[in-house]
DNA sequence: AAGATTCTCCAAAACGTTTTGGGAGTCAAG
DNA sequence: CTTGACTCCCAAAACGTTTTGGAGAATCTT
């Protein structure tokens, strides 16, 4: 509605001391200052934002790619996790804008448009690759980033991660210790990191006790690739008697096949992410959470921290994996 | 990196030639045009989006806002919907952002900022409430928006919505059908429209059978309130033999509830938005659903359409709910 | 009383684009 | 040779801010 021009106007003043005013610097008088600000109040005057993101040449936007491949997204709580981060970047003057990958067009072609356009100050990246072609461009183009989710790239960059590592094999030990033998993994697509470190967690702890490590099915991360892969397992000869799955939502896919194979009360079963879901199957669903609270407020504080330059170094958070007792993970042994 | 000014200089033209070649104005020779394309093309030129924002008066952007009351956003595939709506908006040009509503702000507020910053183009609302002020706001500024449910505005807007009402009355009249006589409701809270709407739907079946309306409870729509609510009415001196419950969230939960109280499979329940979680609870839930593909896009389209000045009335969408039969709504039914 | 310092304020430039309103040429018709 | 139409191009204005580099007046110092 109203610009500076005209406020400025209304007031006798100069654009140039209104908009100081406004800004509280001091080399405007107490007095004229309360009095611009007064007469900004009541007429309902906002800075117009694309006339000073072009002057101060920030976007003050920050993106977040998503996949479009549908349920590779994240799990169902993940849009409370970006708007944690929205209403952090928000205090900050940042706005979150969701950029989903089209179909026919890469994540770099994305990633490309909304860095070279400068329409974001920086990005944030959601379920990584292994080897993530996102973050390749975007150390190349020196914009500030952050990712959901390691990488193997050999430059640093800011993350924040739970150890699935270590969370997976200290389930598996925990099977291990509890009599089981034949311990079973439903895993992720291995192009991603998270299903890889899971994976590799769980063959690390067979390894240690001297298992076979055979017991391993992969799946897309849905109920549906979690069904698939457990009624694969359950057809081997010698069944698993355990199951570390990737995933809660595979975990629940995989309690119906176990409904169905064996009227779903024989085999052990633990999954990750603690969906609220989880609390309400039947067997209510073991799982793991990453530790840590307001997961948004520390990717809006990294994203932060990354526009103001600091080192990735300094930006890396590796969340231990907590064990979230239910019940599902305590299904009675029977001998071998 | 580079902008037109530079492009324009390397080229030996006018910053108007370049721009208007690249727009694909008639007035520059098919020789020049190209010339310039090839030029832009190899130094990677994308046009500043803020100044270009500036210049036309146009932000670009859309917002929708997100309730930050947790689990009041909307169900898990939510996002997806979000997605699909950001992606078609993109094919137009403008991008989608987040805005969810900090503790101690007042959705309104965070309309404000957006309308009177001139930082939008549009908003998209969901989970509308039944006298939604921000529906009012926005009505009262002129500025596009395209809600996600109706309200009890009198002055109409833009919507998509489902059926509530009808589907939730044709769910209660099939159990009615199948010799079901006492039929619970578990139901949202009631300021949403959703919540209400499907409540009336129950409530009029059940008094065009003649019973009473009584074994009806209200809880916050997720598993919990569900939960919660389906153990009240279980409370009750003369049980329901069949719920319909206004999410599927809130089902799930009432399923839980079942499983603790009677077993599980004596009563029947239906719930409402098809999760895919559903086909894999026990037993596999039957539930409600929106007809019509790609609800994104269809937001995008009346975003779209709204904004180029298309009247509300022509932009409503009401969907049919068609009924999605797995088993949960068919538990045999013992008599009263 | 002169010079130095502080306090307020402001004109103008800049950010990078789009759009307006022509200005040279060329060509065909009169 | 003039006129008008057409083709291709461009200088300059505008969008609404923020920031630079002072200017003038008042106050303090000596």
């Amino acid at each position: 509605m109203t610009n500076l021009k005209q406020l400025a106007e209304s007031l006798g003043l100069s654009i140039t001391t209104v908009s100081r005013a406004l800004d509280g610097y001091a080399d405007v008088s107490a007095a004229t200052r309360e009095r611009v600000r007064e007469a900004a109040d009541k007429v309902g005057y906002r800075p117009n934002a694309s006339a000073r993101r072009l002057r101060r040449q920030r976007a003050e936007l920050v993106a977040v790619t998503l996949p479009s491949d549908p349920g590779h997204i994240g799990p169902p709580h993940f849009l409370d996790m970006l708007s944690g981060c929205a209403e952090h970047l928000a205090a900050a003057g940042l706005n979150l804008v969701i950029a989903p990958v089209p179909r026919g067009e890469s994540e770099l072609d994305i990633c490309r448009r909304f860095v070279d356009g400068r329409r974001v100050d920086a990005m944030l990246l959601v379920r990584t690759k292994r080897k993530d072609e996102r973050v390749e461009f975007l150390q190349s183009r020196g914009i500030p980033f952050v990712t959901n989710g390691r990488t193997e790239s050999l430059m640093p960059h800011p993350y924040i991660d739970g150890d699935g590592f270590a969370g997976f094999r200290a389930a598996t030990l925990r099977f291990h210790a509890a009599g089981h033998r034949r311990i079973g993994h439903i895993a992720g697509p291995q192009e991603y990191y998270f299903a890889h470190d899971r994976c590799r967690g769980w063959r690390a702890a067979m390894e240690e006790c001297g298992l076979a490590t055979d017991l391993c099915a992969e799946g897309a991360p849905l109920e549906q690739g979690g069904y698939l892969a457990a009624l694969e397992l359950l057809r081997q000869p010698s069944r698993p008697t355990a199951l570390v799955c990737a995933t809660d939502e595979m975990a629940i896919g995989a309690l119906r096949a176990l409904r169905e194979i064996d009227g779903g009360n024989q085999i052990s079963i633990v999954g990750h992410d603690d969906l609220p879901m989880g609390a309400f199957t039947s067997p209510p669903l073991s799982t793991m959470r990453m530790t840590g609270e307001h997961l948004g407020a520390s990717f809006a504080s990294l994203l932060l921290r990354a526009i103001g330059g600091e080192p990735a170094e300094e930006l890396q958070e590796l969340h231990a994996i907590e064990f979230v007792d239910r019940d599902s993970h305590r299904r009675p042994l029977r001998a071998a």
